[in-house]
DNA sequence: TTTAAACACGAACGGTCGTGCTATCGTAAT
DNA sequence: ATTACGATAGCACGACCGTTCGTGTTTAAA
């Protein structure tokens, strides 16, 4: 049993690599079966059997997609001390983690903008979570001091979304080469309005 | 040969309106020719004779996006008074522009993000010469004495355009109601620092 | 050793895709 | 009246799509 569906697994979890790849590259809807059975180096009815539907495997991707951001990105960020140096880890693991292979969980928004269903359903959850997740971070800073107490935290974190949005589609689309300096000046910018000091010192 | 040709780019305008209609909703990878021909309701083949491939098709299509974009956002926030006032008319009218039916631009950008081609360099362009002329207004308005002299002007149009994509995103994907509020004080906030009196001036 | 389940495969299905070829029809020029 | 031409339609093609089915093969349980 143990021999059996751990092998099963184990290949499971290689098609959802290989996968998280394709979608890197072509996007959630470039995401076939046929193409993705041939990456992976079995027959397309061998692959679609671990998955009920094509539906059924993008929504598994995404599901590791995010799971993946969860374990690079935020968690990690939770174990720096509470505070603006959080925020710090945060957004520095964030643009380490979209300078890698394509941003799936980014990608995916924007094409199923408008496309209702699971999928969309699943990434605007995500999504959400995720920016929740940030507003906590920022409200924890406001908590210890860092931040000015009157500090707007959802704007924050708007803010700071937007920033890697504009990061994600310079570095992208662009191949602005500034791209990360205006996203850390941005932040810097954002920074400094909100900290506690601020109150009493002067922008210059 | 008026008559004639006065009808035929007649056909060709009708369809590319149609197929803005298309592309807004399913994408610039979701224009098939097949479910455009019916759109307009003619076949395929007689469709597909205006274009001669999908490609063409497609810029067409974009090319026709970025003409309404200009007309609607740019254009009439050139007509403006020089200055801040400009770049306030620029914002309303893409916020405006963003929230009618669905910003072809923004989404075939993502969608082309990583497909080399003539179609990603034509989206590439496009928005590169729109920040250019984002930046064309804010250089402006440090000119005539709105802004303050050391603004950085490519950094703050950097910020403005991610903030734009951040509403769109945040309207589009997760509908957040507040998406319009948090973008126009993001927008303030922008300004705030930017601003020529700044200098002299505290935050608060 | 038999039985049952899990796993992978090849072949085939109905469908849609982009794209050619050929024919038809209406109009304009001769 | 004839010719020429541009716009459209009809049709068929090859390729790829997701999905189903039947069939082996390997492995764990009996």
């Amino acid at each position: 049993m143990q021999g059996r569906t751990g092998v099963q697994k184990q290949t499971k979890a290689l098609i959802l690599e290989a996968a998280l790849d394709v979608v890197g590259r072509e996007g959630i809807e470039g995401l076939t079966i046929g193409t993705l059975a041939t990456a992976v180096g079995m027959s397309k009815s061998g692959l679609f059997a671990h998955f009920r539907s094509r539906d059924a495997l993008q929504l598994d991707v995404l599901r590791a997609a995010t799971d993946r951001f969860v374990d690079v990105v935020l968690r990690p960020a939770f174990r720096e001390p509470r505070g603006e140096r959080r925020l710090h880890a945060l957004v520095d693991n964030w643009l380490r983690y979209l300078g890698g292979p394509g941003s799936v969980l980014i990608a995916a928004s924007s094409e199923l903008d408008d496309r209702p269903g699971r999928l969309r359903a699943f990434v605007g959850g995500a999504q959400r979570d995720l920016i929740a997740n940030v507003e906590r971070a920022v409200r924890i800073a406001v908590e210890v001091g860092d931040f000015r107490e009157d500090l707007d935290v959802e704007l924050f974190a708007w803010s700071l979304y937007s920033f890697i949005l504009g990061y994600h589609h310079s570095k992208r689309l662009l191949k602005d080469p500034k791209a990360e300096e205006h996203m850390r000046r941005s932040f810097e910018g954002l920074l400094r309005v909100a900290r506690a000091e601020n109150k009493k010192r002067k922008i210059s």
